[in-house]
DNA sequence: GAGAATCTTGCACAAACGTCCAAGTTTCTC
DNA sequence: GAGAAACTTGGACGTTTGTGCAAGATTCTC
């Protein structure tokens, strides 16, 4: 995708490091951040130890590039929905349907999001998916409070629905959503 | 307090627990929920190792006991804005300036809440949480979707604080609360 | 004071971890 | 084909961790 004449050494690798990486998102789902290391991606992975200690050298650097691939899920899932005719039922969906499948993934996610508070090298990876959320808001208003509180809000019903065991269902979402977006104008609208 | 005759054993021993469980925090806000080792604890206390084994059976135990605590101190802080005539304006300034004197402290917090989610020992009192978010909520409107709005506003407000680095202030977290609150009905208000 | 309950501590053990290295394999370049 | 570059792997090292235990100190009960 990027040249025209691949590196077969470096795709190879390249390849490696995706599954590994992708393990370690199993691993963060299944123990959460705690229970990633090198020896658990590997095995997870079904390859040998010294593998994951040669793609990453530090347990840090599986993390952060854990969150990255897991912001870009996140940001694909929430294109989708943005590009809906409208894009606050569709995300109100997306999340219901996302909680009632499993909690494991979108706990792991926030942890991974979690994360970012720590590291200032993932900043710019957590900023990405709130833009990405109020690039959404501002196709529904154009109330950058609304914007705000929309984003928040989103994050918020989240959390709380994993820490307390909660299962909103997709009208309840989308009416805290809808209430958000609202804003001081009485209507944005899609045009 | 509980009792008029209190076990002397009994009591410096439960001195010591609340000594260990501050220092956890300690190390929680430090190093994270990661860093959280019953050696680490007793070090941070100024113990012997042997007493954080003795106190806390499991690390688990440790972390569960921690988050009691922090949702405590928690709950005092949203009391305190509950009772106040503005609820609103009061914890906007609360949150803004816990905030600005340290994220550190309110990382900790969220890394503790976070451990809710997949502890279902741990939802009652991450339930407790939101719940006295909700009590001060409904001293401004009527609206149980507003209510839910607020709440989710206030942990998503603060998460995205933390993992993007922004530092809101005050009159920000207002205008958003505000919004969440101003729900369907054009005004609930301060009776 | 005697005996029981509780607290307190140091120590030793196995398991798991991050890290490093050196030898071997594949793939590319020339 | 020869040499370089990247990948791959097994193994060893020292550190840290959770855990259990046994002996001692403190406090309460009678």
């Amino acid at each position: 995708m990027t040249a025209e004449a691949v590196d077969g050494r470096r795709a190879k690798g390249e390849r490696r490091r995706a599954l590994l990486l992708e393990a370690a998102l199993r691993v963060v789902e299944r123990d959460g951040v705690a229970g990633v290391t090198h020896r658990a991606v590997a095995k997870e992975a079904g390859q040998p130890p010294s593998s994951a200690t040669y793609y990453f050298e530090s347990i840090d650097d599986l993390l952060v590039a854990a969150l990255v691939r897991s912001v870009d899920a996140y940001a694909a899932r929430l294109r989708e929905a943005t590009e809906s005719p409208d894009p606050v039922a569709a995300l109100a969906e997306t999340l219901a349907a996302e909680l009632a499948r499993g909690r494991a993934p979108v706990i792991a996610e926030y942890e991974l999001y979690l994360l970012a508070a720590r590291r200032p090298a993932l900043r710019a990876t957590a900023q990405r998916c709130v833009d990405d959320l109020a690039a959404l808001a501002r196709r529904c208003t154009g109330d950058p409070v609304a914007v705000k509180a929309f984003c928040a809000c989103v994050d918020g019903l989240l959390l709380q629905a994993l820490v307390t065991g909660a299962s909103p269902d997709a009208s309840g979402i989308e009416a805290v959503l809808r209430l958000a977006m609202a804003g001081s104008e009485p209507a944005g609208g899609v045009p």
